[in-house]
DNA sequence: GCGAATAGTGCAGTACCTTCACGATATGGA
DNA sequence: TCCATATCGTGAAGGTACTGCACTATTCGC
């Protein structure tokens, strides 16, 4: 009974989890919430219904998250400029600023993970890991493909 | 703005969860409950304070997940054979044999995606995966040690 | 114009998790 | 032996993250 590769990163995927949840701890913050204000800060002001295309979740849940974000000072509805019906929810400065607070983190334990491995294997690794990526990506996206023939057929 | 390391095991830490959450869709299985069954299946029958240790929750939250898995017929509650205040929860046969055959995908993932790596690269992909590993931890156990002295000291 | 699609939300419901309080039982001394 | 104390599990109450359906207001295509 080894530890595989496997195993390893779900053991990363954990830490990371905890890391994230440790670091808004105190905070109304929470990984759903700060999940909104990374795209916002990635793609500026936007209409709900694109956060929930990029969340990859429903308009309502989103409703819900930017409702709590607003409430706590994070982002602003804004009136979208040309279609009445939506808005255009955009980051507050201090939520800009956290933001960006993150985004040095980000990079900072990137760094820091990096440093923990050998020189001569960084390479090795790099591409290790995308291969693992791009085949577990490819491996989850068929799964869903075939779950989702079936559903038609049985409908 | 490259794609790091880090970036590349966020994005299969999400895969894992996507993955995980397919596989049980249409089932009265969830992740949570999922991971009291893959305890019990390694640690063989528990009570539930036991459970609620290596799951690293609250006791009250294990009482809640043991009522799902049992309603749902994944687990029995048996008396605890020294102790009157507790139960042994046990996996069904049901349960049981999910769990082998979870086993066995995991097995399998580990295998697909290990494939898709270039065998000269394998050595220093498992090296560098588990200094990554092993330099996250210490990181976030500091952290969170950090965290605990502070909370002491405001105390 | 007018019907159909779209943007957002109220309402109802599920799941996960927390904290606090409590009853039942176990345990380690005096 | 008896009692204070700790432990095991759960009721109650509450917060967050989701889902689906129904509905209003608005936009868009013909």
């Amino acid at each position: 009974m080894d530890v595989t590769v496997l195993d390893r990163l779900l053991q990363i995927s954990e830490l990371f989890q905890r890391d994230l949840a440790n670091a808004f701890a105190g905070t109304p913050l929470t990984t759903a919430r700060v999940r909104v204000l990374w795209v916002l800060a990635h793609r500026g002001p936007s209409a709900q219904h694109d956060l929930a295309d990029a969340l990859e979740t429903s308009p309502r849940n989103v409703t819900g998250l930017v409702d709590a974000l607003e409430a706590a000072g994070y982002v602003r509805r804004a009136p979208h400029p040309t279609d009445r019906r939506a808005y255009l929810v955009e980051l507050t400065a201090v939520a800009s600023e956290q933001m960006e607070r993150m985004r040095v983190d980000h990079a900072e334990l990137s760094a820091a993970l990096l440093a923990a491995v050998p020189e001569s294997d960084r390479d090795a690794l790099e591409r290790g890991v995308a291969a693992i990526a791009d085949r577990l990506e490819t491996l989850v996206l068929a799964d869903e493909a075939a779950r989702a023939a079936v559903r038609e057929a049985s409908a």
